[in-house]
DNA sequence: CTGAAAGCGCTTACAG
DNA sequence: CTGAAAGCGCTTACAG
């Protein structure tokens, strides 16, 4: 390993001299500097971002907590695969690279952060069998982005949910139903996604008086039996449905099966909207929602550089997701609600 | 920050003393190593893998090659997603953290991993636009891994390529077809997955002499539009054809398009058989190999493991694909070969 | 424009 | 069983 001792005793100056001719910095004279770096060259010296890292306090380490506990579906995820893609290209580039954070060996998510002197963290999903904790990040300071979860104090980049679901209740509503279902994922404290979405949904139905409780199912997780059994469960309630809206495909996924297994047609016997556009989302023809993971990670970068460079940022930015129209709704004739 | 010096000046030991209790290294009196690990409790003390980095040059980093450049699927891979995560899981479990590398700023993957001090490099899809050259990596003897190509020199973990392509024929014959395409991915120098599940396909129908460089199509890329093209070209040449074994399930998705397009039903008029298992795979029914990851990703790891403890390791282990039947594949009747 | 000194937080021989 | 010394590779004031 060449060191810039090595460069130093080669070239004849002194160690400071070389670093500064390495970084650029101080005033150097141009002859002097080209020396250095010719030597560095030749020599094949490779920096080592230990020692720096050691002295300045600066790691050029963004960790990113990501958990697959309880999701199960690893690095395949329609948000945050694309998302983890983007933001990894958009960090790298401005010469970070990305570490994952653990809490293995009684290490807590901070503690693991502190023990790599990471500059910045990003929360794309936390584990959510022990509630994960993010107060300490906060107090110190440290630059933070999150692009699923809402948490106070964490500049949050995130798909404009609300709306999303309202356009779903709109775009049902306008194509003629009247009778509209809405399936949720888990409501637990670590996505905010679910109730967002209802609650568009809800002010949109409520807007036309339409709206009752009995329309109402909660999932107890995020995968397609637990869709199935929601919609059996709603189904068996309300047999005048003529149509669902589902917080996510994997749910809506479930429905299709509820709906084979039943002789249930979709979306002749009933319109289905879901939420993420899987890549089995187009297979079935499924109306869902896109979320628009470039412009998140784009954002979501931007909002760590900044914060890395001092500036200060907004605690919440929204991300419009995009309807993508297939053909798992029906138009109910002779029906006008506007 | 509390450092050992903190804990040594709280404790009257001296910094070495303290740094032998915290490793649990050394001979030190019960007392002594008490007094100082509860000191350090009390103190909040979090060790500096940095500065212990710059000592033992040992980082506890493993460096992770993946890139999407020319793939386009993020993380949403079906063999490299699963694997990603068990072996961040097991190396975790051992200790060790997980870091990307890149090639920015003119760094080679070799010098990125210098610059981190990495203890290991796992190569689950190196960028194809520039050929990735790990000599480097062999020459310093870094211990290393690769999941998906073979590569002189790297332990590699990969699928038993050729066995599936062997078993697929196979399957076909089986179930009465005799007129079998391939239609492969490219064979680029990167994975060399299409040219053994091609060797094991060619090598079940050699054995029975029925097989013709006709049967044989090559891709432009991994795509499906690449796969519809392909089978299109294909079937023209050979409109005799019954089946057909395609190197990977976007392609074969490829073939489904195809075919609903001009008419062709699969089974009934073609069977196929493709190989990853993708998640819509299910939705279509198709018949095709699931790759053992979590097989692999657990060998991989172990072979890091045991590389970084010094230990010697196979060049290559290969793990056997499972076939998983759907209903692609139609059983010809009256016509036996076995 | 350039260098001597000191320090970042930790560990490793070497003594005693 | 414990400590004084030195070093890992780099950078940051402080001088001149």
């Amino acid at each position: 390993m060449i060191t810039i001792y090595d460069i130093a005793e080669a070239t004849g100056y002194s160690a400071p001299t070389v670093s500064r001719a390495l970084n650029g910095l101080g005033s150097l004279s141009e002859e002097t500097r080209q020396k250095i770096l010719d030597k560095a060259k030749e020599l094949g010296y490779e920096p080592n971002i230990t020692a720096r890292t050691l002295t300045t306090k600066k790691s050029y380490l963004i960790g990113v907590i990501y958990d697959d506990t309880g999701m199960n579906m690893g690095f395949s995820h329609p948000l945050f695969s694309p998302v983890l893609t983007r933001f990894r290209e958009k960090i790298e580039a401005a010469g970070y690279d990305l570490i994952f954070l653990s809490r293995h060996f009684n290490m807590t998510y901070f503690s693991h952060a502190n023990f790599r002197c990471i500059d910045g963290v990003i929360i794309i999903n936390p584990a959510t069998n022990t509630p994960a904790d993010f107060s300490d990040f906060i107090k110190a300071n440290l630059p933070r982005v999150s692009t699923n979860s809402v948490f106070d104090g964490i500049c949050t980049v995130i798909t404009a949910n609300e709306q999303g679901g309202y356009e779903a209740a709109e775009y049902l509503l306008k194509h003629g139903h009247k009778k509209i279902g809405y399936i949720s994922a888990p409501v637990d404290g670590i996505s905010t996604a679910p109730a967002e979405r209802f609650n568009g949904f809800r002010t949109a139905l409520e807007k036309y008086h339409i709206f009752d409780d009995s329309l109402y199912e909660l999932c107890s997780d995020w995968g397609k039996e637990s869709g199935a059994e929601a919609f059996g469960r709603l189904i068996k309630r309300r047999k005048d449905l003529t149509a669902v809206f589902v917080t996510n495909d994997q749910l809506a996924f479930g429905v299709y099966e509820y709906a084979k297994k039943n002789g249930i047609r979709i979306p002749e016997d009933l319109s289905v909207i879901g939420f993420d556009d899987e890549i089995a989302s187009e297979y079935l023809g499924l109306t869902t929602f896109r979320q628009s993971t470039t412009e998140i990670a784009d954002i979501a970068s931007q909002m760590m550089l900044d914060q890395i460079d001092g500036k200060s940022v907004p605690p919440i930015i929204r991300c419009r997701p995009e309807l993508i129209e297939r053909k798992s709704v029906k138009t109910i004739k002779g029906f006008r609600l506007f």
